[in-house]
DNA sequence: TATTGGATCGCC
DNA sequence: GCGATCCAATAG
């Protein structure tokens, strides 16, 4: 249970995958320092038809490692400033994506508060680029593995069942994609948590 | 080679 | 509401 989540996971239907990485653990190994997050909010990106992913239309440097097999980070850079982590999901040539958009803080929260600057555990992992921030993800972990012996950043379950309610909702900040493709509910999230990304 | 705009955040 | 700040994508 608490091991760490395999290829096979990470390969099922990626709205499945969306939905079963709430409630685990977000580990990120730096040194003997562990970095621990509760995943509390995802959105799927879903195919080359997808207009809000990357993905969407042609295959490119960027967006290849969306197009290979389950179990990667696909981590990039946004506005110059923030990185943002995504797993791959399903199978070799369909290219699709969880991105993790918030994490409530578990362990090694002194050091998620110096690189964040931030005190308040309510703003250390609420969002993607915070998140990302805080557990010190940059592109230098891109393409990398989220299973296996030689990661130093992976998804692991919990002992505990699971005891909260999941709400749906559109994916954030993905309106340029249209109407139809905006409008999906994608997005998903553990109902009654302060870490919620904020809209 | 040049231009444009982004799956965000924090401050005004 | 708006600017930061890099780089991928696209146009020329």
């Amino acid at each position: 249970m608490k091991q760490k989540l395999t290829r096979q996971f990470y390969s099922q239907p990626t709205l499945e995958v969306a939905h079963a990485l709430l409630g685990k653990y977000l580990v990120r190994q730096i040194g003997q320092q562990k970095l621990i997050g509760q995943i509390i909010e995802t959105e799927a990106y879903l195919g080359h038809q997808d207009k809000a992913s990357h993905a969407f239309g042609k295959r490119t440097a960027r967006n290849e490692i969306m197009f290979g097999s389950a179990g990667f980070w696909y981590v990039y850079l946004i506005y110059g400033i923030f990185s943002c982590l995504n797993v791959v999901t399903q199978k070799k040539g369909f290219p699709s994506a969880v991105l993790i958009r918030a994490l409530e803080p578990i362990e090694g929260i002194g050091v998620m508060k110096r690189l964040r600057r931030k005190s308040d555990l309510g703003d250390l992992t609420s969002g993607p680029g915070k998140l990302c921030q805080a557990l010190k993800i940059d592109r230098t972990l891109n393409r990398t593995k989220a299973f296996g012996r030689d990661c130093s950043l992976w998804i692991q379950g919990r002992k505990e069942p699971n005891d909260f309610k999941i709400g749906t909702s559109k994916r954030i900040g993905v309106g340029c994609a249209g109407p139809y493709w905006a409008r999906r509910q994608w997005g998903c999230f553990i109902r009654d948590n302060q870490c919620v990304s904020k809209r």
